[in-house]
DNA sequence: CTAGGTGCAAACATTTTGCATGGTT
DNA sequence: AACCATGCAAAATGTTTGCACCTAG
C-alpha cells in the first residue's frame, strides 16, 4: 500500500528500508495529531503491534530530521515534537487548556521576519513561531485544528 | 548597593530575602550575554565565590519564572536558557554559527499575530518567536547584540 | 520561634550510546 | 558478503525531590 512512498523517501534519503522506518513514516503520515514526541511513535507502534524499541525511534526519527523529512519542535518543557516536514515550514498555536498544537502559515509575517533580520544584519535560514492561547469554543476544536491543512 | 533593588523585588514576589536569591538576581541583571542556563548562572556563582547549590540554582529560577520576574526558554534542545523577565516581552534571533542570542521587538507582527489567533478562534495569552540566522558581519556582533536593549 | 530556604544526594525523565545480533542490498 | 540497522541495557543529560539542617522575619 503506502509502502511505495514511503520507499522512495528513504531511498532518497539514502537509508536501509527496513520494517522500523517503513512503520514510523507512516504512523507520521496517518495519524490524527500529527505532533508527535518520540514515546507517542514508540506506544503508536506498540499498539500496532509493531515489536520496535524505543532507541530505535529515537534514532529513526533523528535520522529523518538531519534527511529533511521530519522537524523536530521544542514547545515547552520535557520532551521533543516531531512531525512529516511538509515543506510548507508552517507555524504552530498551542491550547494550553487542551495541548493540542493547530497550525498557521502567514506570508505578511515571514516577510516582515526577514526584513528584521535583514535590518539586524542576520542571514535568516530559519524561524520558529509559536503562539499560546486558548480555543475559544472547544466543541469546535477539530474543526479549527484542520483550519490549515 | 543593588541589594536595594533586588529585596524589593523579592519582597513583591513574597520570597525571603536570601543570599542565593540576591545573587541570581544580580547575576542575570549585569550578565553580559543575558541569556543563561541553569548552569551558566551556577558557574557564574561559583565564580563570584558564592556556595550555592545547582538544586538552588533550579529551585530559585524555577521561582523567580513563576513570580513572573524571570523567562524560561527553550530555544534547541538541551538546556533551558534564562533571563529577567523586563517586561518587553521580545522576541529572539539566535546565531547558528556563534550560538549568540540578540533581541528584537516588532509592534506590526504582534498585531499580525493577535489577528491570526482570533480568526483561528484563540484566545491568546502569550507567543515566542525565534529566528535563525548568520550574522553578516561577525565583527559588528557586539554592537548588534545590543541594537534593542 | 516558625515558616520557609538550602545543600546534598538520590530520584527522575528524556535522549544517547556501546555492543552483539540480525536484515538489506 | 559487507555494511548498515536494531534491540537491549547501560550511560549521559538536564531537572526535580526528600530530608536534615539552617536562617530570615
Amino acid at each position: 500500500m503506502k509502502k511505495t512512498t514511503a520507499n522512495i523517501d528513504l531511498r532518497k534519503a539514502g537509508l536501509k528500508v527496513t520494517l522500523p522506518r517503513i512503520s514510523i513514516l507512516e504512523i507520521l503520515e496517518e495519524a490524527e495529531q500529527h505532533h508527535m514526541s518520540a514515546e507517542d511513535v514508540y506506544k503508536t507502534l506498540l499498539s500496532n503491534g509493531n515489536e520496535v524499541g524505543l532507541a530505535t525511534v529515537y534514532r529513526v526519527l533523528t535520522q529523518f530530521e538531519a534527511a529533511g523529512l521530519v522537524t523536530r519542535h521544542h514547545f515547552d518543557g520535557g520532551q521533543a515534537i516531531f512531525e512529516l516536514d511538509t515543506g510548507d515550514n508552517h507555524d504552530h498555536i498551542v491550547c494550553l487548556k487542551t495541548g493540542k498544537v493547530a497550525e498557521f502559515k502567514d506570508e505578511a509575517i515571514e516577510t516582515r521576519l526577514m526584513e528584521i533580520a535583514a535590518e539586524l544584519g542576520y542571514t535568516l535560514s530559519d524561524h520558529k513561531i509559536v503562539l499560546y492561547g486558548e480555543v475559544k469554543d472547544p466543541d469546535e476544536k477539530q474543526t479549527r485544528l484542520k483550519i490549515t491543512n
